[in-house]
DNA sequence: TGTAAGAGTAAACGGTGTTCACTCGGATGA
DNA sequence: TCATCCGAGTGAACACCGTTTACTCTTACA
């Protein structure tokens, strides 16, 4: 055990860190990530603004810290849901991960609009690095992958489909830059435009969208989840 | 003529009004949605910042007005692109509609994130009436689909899908209540379906959630486009 | 036991939306 | 022509916001 006996003043710390956050939560849950004030949360503790930069550097970072948070509340969510049908295909426990995303989604709203919504700073800058919220997209991605890698390893792809168009090729560059050739490409770029659809129907039932045409959008989302698992099973 | 010549007064009134929401523009632009202040636009025109409450009635109403005018203008812009191909049958026709529509999004991603982000005050109580920008926004959307309707008047669809499932019938009942039976039910949800997927590919494209991946997104964009459009087709 | 570090506060700066009382000038009607 | 009214604009104020600074007080540690 290298890690000692956490000192008083640490447990203190943490709990003050966590009940930071809480009251973060809060204010996101009723009134979206607008809301989001430090002196809103100081005055729910009791507590001066001031005082909350003794935790976080800035509003900034403590928005990247609920960010965080909610990547990891959201993929233990939907791993539970992969979990409850463990003995199921693949393929069709990809779908339920689908499921369990959109119906995590839907009922907590104002998380998916601070998460997946437009990085509102500057609108893109922030998209670039995100060292630090971008760990816990990454850990949530990887369990969409792990249960992908798996079907293919059941069913591999078609030979055809084994090759990619040059220039599509040397667009995942980044892909290959920081992940190297984990997967083949075929199956980055299948990850990559079944996520894109995935979270353009989710996306879009959230954010209201689609409320001028239709109320219940389920139907219409298992359709296109559909089609879509027929294009990873092809 | 029931119009008579404006008055020397509604002649400025205008000018101003056109004068704020350009200033609103340049600080979108610059600085992304959030950056829209009253007192920054005031500062840009000389003045104070409640002298602009004589053409608006709070910030909130001057952005939804900005909303508008850029949904105008993107609709204005897709249309002439696919003016440029009058003489083109109607499939490859919504193709360059949609080939558009990524290009002003992806030049105009300020714009982007304001119209077709998170709304953003209470997540989602704006969406439900909008009004105001909504009629604009179906303007837009009128653009592909009377191209679409062109295009299923030559090529009707087969008999079988013309028969939706009796549950996803049901759920259109809002377009149904303010739309009537304009379109077939079938081709409202073709619309639907495919709108769907274009908004999850520029909208993932223009945040940069697509960076971690790849870089040149457009090769990907064309594959899915062809998909959708060889549904559309069906 | 002295000291250093951590936690918290009050005050202040500059920014925001919004309201209210007010002035001023041009249009309008008697 | 003159009085009047209304629209445009201002200045001050209120209640928020993030952030910094100087300060106090308590706790932990050497």
């Amino acid at each position: 055990m290298t890690t000692t006996t956490p000192s008083r003043r640490d447990r203190l710390r943490t709990a003050t860190v966590t009940e930071i956050k809480q009251a973060g939560r809060r204010l996101l849950v009723t009134g979206g990530p607008a809301a989001i004030s430090l002196r809103a949360i100081a005055r729910d503790m009791g507590m001066t603004a001031p005082a909350i930069y003794r935790y976080f550097d800035s509003l900034d970072a403590l928005v990247r810290a609920i960010v965080t948070d909610l990547f990891e509340e959201l993929r233990i969510s939907v791993e539970e849901v992969a979990a409850a049908h463990a003995g199921a295909p693949p393929l069709t426990r990809v779908a339920h991960l689908a499921r369990g995303f959109r119906r995590w989604s839907l009922a907590h709203p104002a998380e998916f609009a601070l998460m997946f919504g437009s990085p509102i700073p500057g609108v893109t800058p922030m998209a670039a690095d995100c060292s630090p919220a971008n760990d816990a997209g990454a850990r949530f991605a990887e369990s969409f992958f792990t249960v992908l890698e798996e079907h293919l390893a059941q069913h591999p792809l078609p030979e055809a489909a084994e090759s990619l168009d040059p220039d599509l090729r040397q667009a995942f560059q980044p892909y290959l830059d920081t992940f190297g050739d984990r997967f083949p490409l075929p199956v980055v770029y299948l990850f990559v435009a079944s996520w894109t659809r995935l979270y353009g129907m989710v996306a879009m039932e959230v954010f209201g969208h689609l409320q001028w045409a239709m109320t219940d959008i389920e139907p219409l989302f298992e359709r296109e989840l559909h089609g879509t698992l027929r294009q990873l099973a092809r």
